[in-house]
DNA sequence: TCATTGACATACGCCACGTATGTAAGTGGC
DNA sequence: GCCACTTACATACGTGGCGTATGTCAATGA
């Protein structure tokens, strides 16, 4: 008797699966320019063919790589901030997050290096927006509790990101990343603390 | 009679720097990855023998050009910063003047989405260094001036940095740049000004 | 059961990079 | 002023990687 036949629509899912999941270990090692699609592809027991089947061509197979890659971020990230006891609190632990993310090499190269050069600008990427957004809704909601500075929101949001992923790219290439990510975070706080209110204890 | 023959290291710098400016047209234009050698080195009456004699490699001019462009880059900041009358005005106008050179397409390609790509984190070129370490300077003066809070000045100026570039990458990408450009750069002022002592006007 | 669809593999051509080699012009010693 | 030598390039070649066109075989549905 042969391995049990699974339906058709399983069998798929799991070539895209063990394709994505090939890719993205190239990508992550090699980076994108360096992975050859014939290596990484046999490696996951296929060819070129299947992957030009299912995701058109190597940008579209790194298009679905990043997919994936943002979707985690951002289940981790909406965790985190349930979690915290405050929305200031939320907000902060969050945006912390992120830059501690930004220190994973695997993000480090897909996303933040090779994923502008590859596609663009991040702030264009579908899910790139649902992390802003998520950003720009808190402030929207701190700014509603009278916490923070009437600063638009979204301008605020995008340049908070950025100041996380650079503090990020510092801490991962510093000589002492520990300590170079405790200076990074206390200055974020220190940035952030300026957004709220004059006199407004932060809690 | 022949053209007159200019010494030899005077020819040699002037196919670099044909190179350097053919390259930098390409990349700028259609990127790294798309940037044919052969095209571009025929664009300047070379072949890439030349370039691989002068620059090693494909990176090797790259670099080169980026370099170029770097130096632009801190020679406009510098002739900025040095018009304004207050440090504290200098520091914001330097600031802001990154967010808009950002806004250059030959900027955004070379320096912001390809650069980092192919020659890694930003914060590891000598360049980029050099102009977190003028902002650096920048804060650690306001801060002995007492005119900015206590915080790390190194790791601010990483976050600050951070936060211009990316709002660059937003203007520049958005639909309507100009009224963009109005909104980041108030934000960023606002962010800013929550670096100040409390109470302290700006000046 | 048979026609059809679709998921992959195979085969081919092209382009681009890098290297090895060639050549001609410039440079320094006598 | 000639000659050995260096050096700034051009030319020629091999290789590898991408994309496309084509083939094949299994799964589905009437």
């Amino acid at each position: 008797m042969k391995a049990a036949h699974k339906p058709r629509s399983e069998m798929i899912a799991e070539t895209r699966a063990k394709l994505i999941a090939a890719g993205r270990r190239a990508f992550a090692t090699t980076g994108y320019a360096n992975a050859s699609m014939d290596d990484f592809t046999a490696e996951a027991g296929l060819t070129r063919g299947a992957l030009y089947h299912h995701f058109g061509d190597k940008k579209g197979l790194f298009e679905a790589v990043l997919a994936q890659i943002d979707q985690e971020m951002c289940v981790r990230l909406n965790e985190i901030s349930a979690r915290a006891k405050t929305r200031w609190q939320g907000f902060l632990d969050e945006n912390i997050a992120y830059i501690e993310m930004a220190l994973e090499p695997e993000i480090q190269r897909i996303v933040l290096r090779d994923g502008p050069a590859v596609l663009g600008d991040p702030a264009q990427w579908p899910n790139a927006n649902a992390c802003i957004s998520a950003i720009t809704a808190n402030l929207v909601a701190l700014k509603a509790e009278g916490l923070v500075r009437d600063i638009d929101a979204e301008a605020m949001a995008r340049l908070i990101s950025g100041a996380s992923l650079y503090a990020a790219q510092w801490i991962a290439n510093s000589e002492d990343p520990d300590a170079t990510s405790i200076k990074a975070v206390k200055a974020f706080r220190a940035l952030m603390e300026g957004l709220l209110v004059a006199g407004r204890p932060a809690n």
